[in-house]
DNA sequence: TCACTAATTATACACTTGCATAATTACGAA
DNA sequence: TTCGTAATTATGCAAGTGTATAATTAGTGA
């Protein structure tokens, strides 16, 4: 029998990897990408310093991970917390709005991750093109949805109308995203799921809150 | 006759100070706060880094005066610029979105010092004070042309309906303000200030392109 | 012209940073 | 059980960080 404490535990790479991603998130959300320090990470990581090094050949590979980790992670929540409605296309917008602008999605730490990465993503090519990709995914896939929700309703719209109407609702939508985050307690809870809904059915012309009534 | 150059010039307290906030806005803008170091500060500003400590007894008071600096001039070039319209409610609503969604205002560099400070404005007091009195005023000042414009038009609102405008609004506003300066090649010139204002129109009900037409 | 003073530079220090490299240790294979 | 190896820790280093303090220098008033 022995008491000794054993100094350390090893763990999977793939599990020792993600939280290292998931330690440098946190700080970067606090305190920047530069207040993430290797020697941070590391504590929070209940890790020390060199086994960074040992997963991620720079601090930079480490960065980099971490936001395609929270870019990927973003995108796919939004969509799949959207995809759980069943029902006519005007029903799938007000939902993709919705939760677009409620937690998970829209809360202070996400929209200060996005800003801490913003000064990095203008520099670095491949985040760059992460961050372009994510955005252009999101824009297409409201603009399918609004082209379904107007042929649903019998209207008919140009390409370069509708892909005005889309830039539109993703402005409202990353707007209203962005200061709810920025500003947590300026608004009430629930307060701007609905005026994301309600303005963009006003761009659309058309009124998404009333529910489809079938029971 | 001496043909020694001068070491230096004496230049006004204001001046100096002016000089080392616009080099650490510069450099806040590229590296985020953390990279504006206090050598690269006084290189930018031609001057040796013990200056700085001459004017500022702390980085800390360099980085929140050069963040009120570049707030109150966003806040005043805005209002500036949609000041100089003269002519109906309507047109003053357009005129302001417009202006919000154009050079100098909607541009890269501004959204990346929004972006790197917002770290800062979520810790520190004082610029939290600042940030949300910037929010506040440009919103109640939206608000305040909205009913101007609706009253223009003979409708009228509640006033949490009217709350409810204006935040949408405003909404719309910065997330295109955030999109451009994001991405700022993913738009077309004067793209932007079009669905800006069509979409604010949209929202309170009203076309605001339609000019005000009297010779 | 000549000091006098504040603006400016020069230098130094303690601390943090990312990265490298050597020394341990856990855990599976034999 | 023992042994090998990869995971992990421990230690060190050169460069960069903010700040403090002393040494110069420019411009002003007498």
């Amino acid at each position: 029998m022995s008491d000794e404490r054993r100094k350390f535990k090893r763990e999977s790479a793939d599990q020792r990897k993600e939280a290292l991603i998931q330690a440098t998130l946190s700080l970067v959300a606090e305190n920047g990408v530069r207040g993430a320090t290797v020697r941070a990470i590391a504590e929070r990581a209940d890790v020390t310093q060199g086994l960074i090094r040992h997963y991620f050949s720079t601090k930079e590979e480490l960065v980099t991970a971490a936001y395609e980790t929270h870019m990927t992670e973003m995108t796919d929540l939004t969509f799949a917390m959207a995809a759980k409605v069943r029902g006519s296309a005007r029903d799938q917008l007000a939902a993709l709005v919705r939760v677009s602008l409620e937690p998970p999605v829209a809360e202070p730490r996400a929209v200060a991750l996005w800003a801490s990465f913003l000064n990095k993503v203008q520099q670095d090519a491949q985040m760059k093109a992460t961050h372009e990709r994510t955005y252009a995914d999101f824009r297409d896939r409201l603009q399918d949805l609004i082209r379904a929700v107007l042929d649903e309703a019998g209207r008919s719209v140009s390409d370069t109308r509708l892909h005005h109407l889309a830039t539109a609702c993703n402005g409202v939508i990353d707007g209203l995203w962005l200061e709810g985050g920025a500003l947590p307690d300026a608004f009430a809870p629930g307060e701007l799921p609905g005026i994301g809904v309600e303005s963009v059915g006003a761009i659309i012309g058309l009124d998404l809150e009333q529910r489809a009534q079938q029971p």
